[in-house]
RNA sequence: GCACAGGUGGCAGAGCGGUCAAAUGCACCAGACUGUAAAUCUGGCGGGCUACGCCCUACCAAGGUUCGAAUCCUUGCCUGUGCA
């Protein structure tokens, strides 16, 4: 029957399901059942910005474990364009991906490309950052664009707010992700109902089988703002969560605020979600930041930290991050990091990593990356371990005491 | 041997009477990077100090001209090119 169309959109059958919780902290171990796999949280997601996670092949992204990475509406919307993409077969066929993919929105390159687009209520205009050319992004282009990618969860565009800002700019922005997340939802469902209609499957719940049209498996997610003003945090997630979504976005944060603030934000944003579904905390990032917003409950992660500072020379240790680049580096004749399985430190030492970097040879961002990604899974796994054992307060703790004060005794 | 052209900080290379402890690049040292305009960016890079300023030693060497020289003159040494 095609009679209640409308209402499939917001019941369908839910894509997260808690595993276990731990008892000290909000922390929790899930599962998120996504068309192209089934994904563990708390999760890590490599950022692969314009369709490649920098320097690395898919081969080398998956034998890592990773189930799911983060790719970016704005930047495939301007190469290689959402029609050759379609034509492709999807993003997971152009790219050769068979696990999840995430899109942002580009809702970040408001935040980033800040001075070359200018927002209006009908959404946002950029100056291409690769020709100069004009492109507007609105909220129902940008779902339709990742709908039409054919990827697992989509982005709404929201207005990422720079830091600092004034409070009644941040209730400006906040307003403005909620006006554009409904229009978001509402033109999905629009594009989904059609869609429906279009190949007479009728209404119902849609199937999470990945043999289906992969525009009818994206599932989207609002993005919750209110810049560093705890009332308008939870503000935004209340009338975020009235909307009805399958999982719920923190953004905003890591845009240069004090560490401070981060969990205070978190706490504020995530307390007013429902328990029941899973919430990814935009941007974030470096280890101990994961730790505070995994405390209190978040799910998803993802950052551009282990990618970026692998190719720029710093390498994430136990012990905290080290530079491959200063004159320490030279002549060690050991792994990166002892405790560590990945193929890099099995095979390669520090005094020939800092090498490759010295004399330039791609080689080194390669290692480095891989590295920095095989020590995310290592990191994230041992905190869903702990979470299962119920003792995560007492592995942040472990963790922080090694991670951050061995970093500042080398200091 | 003769004729030109040159000798500047680790290297390359600007400067050609004062505003020069000397542009710029490389190398070197340190740091940053959080929904990627990023294999990027920011500092530092003669020595010393009671340091947002001061003092010393510096542009092949030694003399000289000048209030003042990396910059002009003389000689020496060295390098490159051409001719013998």
């Amino acid at each position: 029957m095609l009679s209640n169309q409308k209402s499939t959109i917001n019941h369908q059958k839910s894509i997260y399901s808690v595993l276990s919780k731990d008892n000290g902290s909000c922390a929790r171990r899930g599962e998120l059942r996504l068309a192209h796999g089934t994904v563990q949280t708390p999760v890590f997601m490599p950022v692969g910005t314009q369709a490649t996670v920098k320097t690395l092949s898919c081969e080398e992204v998956e034998s890592l474990g990773y189930e799911i990475i983060l790719a970016n509406t704005y930047h495939l919307f301007l190469r290689p364009g959402i029609d050759l993409l379609e034509a492709a077969g999807g993003l997971h066929r152009f790219m050769s991906w068979n696990r999840c993919i995430l899109t942002d929105s580009g809702g970040y390159q408001v935040f980033s490309l800040s001075n070359r687009r200018q927002v209006k209520e009908e959404g946002v205009t950029f100056a291409s950052h690769v020709d100069g050319t004009r492109h507007l992004l609105t909220p129902e282009n940008v779902a339709a664009s990742q709908m039409r990618m054919g990827v697992d969860i989509a982005m709404c565009l929201d207005e990422c707010p720079p830091y600092p800002v004034s409070e009644a700019m941040a209730r400006d922005m906040m307003d403005r992700t909620l006006r554009w997340a409904k229009r978001c939802q509402a033109e999905m469902g629009r594009l989904r109902d059609g869609e429906k209609g279009r190949r007479g499957e009728g209404g119902g719940v849609v199937s999470l089988s990945p043999s289906l049209p992969v525009s009818l498996s994206t599932r989207l997610f609002p993005i919750v703002q209110g810049g560093t003003y705890p009332a308008l945090r939870k503000e935004s997630a209340q009338r975020t969560v009235e909307m009805d979504f399958p999982g719920y976005a923190v953004g905003g944060l890591s845009v240069g605020e004090p560490r401070e603030i981060l969990g205070e934000m978190v706490e504020a944003s995530v307390s007013a979600l429902p328990f029941e579904k899973p919430r990814y905390l935009m941007g974030v990032g470096k280890p101990q930041d994961i730790l505070e917003a995994v405390e209190r409950g978040v799910d998803m992660f993802d950052c551009v930290l282990p990618t970026r500072n692998g190719r720029n020379g710093q390498a994430l240790t136990w012990d905290g991050p080290r530079n491959i680049r200063n004159n320490q580096s030279r002549q060690e004749d050991g792994p990166l990091d002892s405790a560590c399985s990945c193929s890099t430190c099995q095979r390669y030492s520090v005094q020939y990593l800092s090498h490759l970097f010295r004399a330039g040879e791609f080689l080194g961002l390669r290692l480095v990356s891989l590295h920095n990604l095989a020590f995310m899974v290592d990191f994230i796994n041992q905190i869903r371990k702990s979470i299962e054992e119920s003792r995560f307060v007492e592995f942040k703790k472990r963790f922080l005491e090694r991670y951050i004060d061995s970093k500042e005794q080398r200091a």
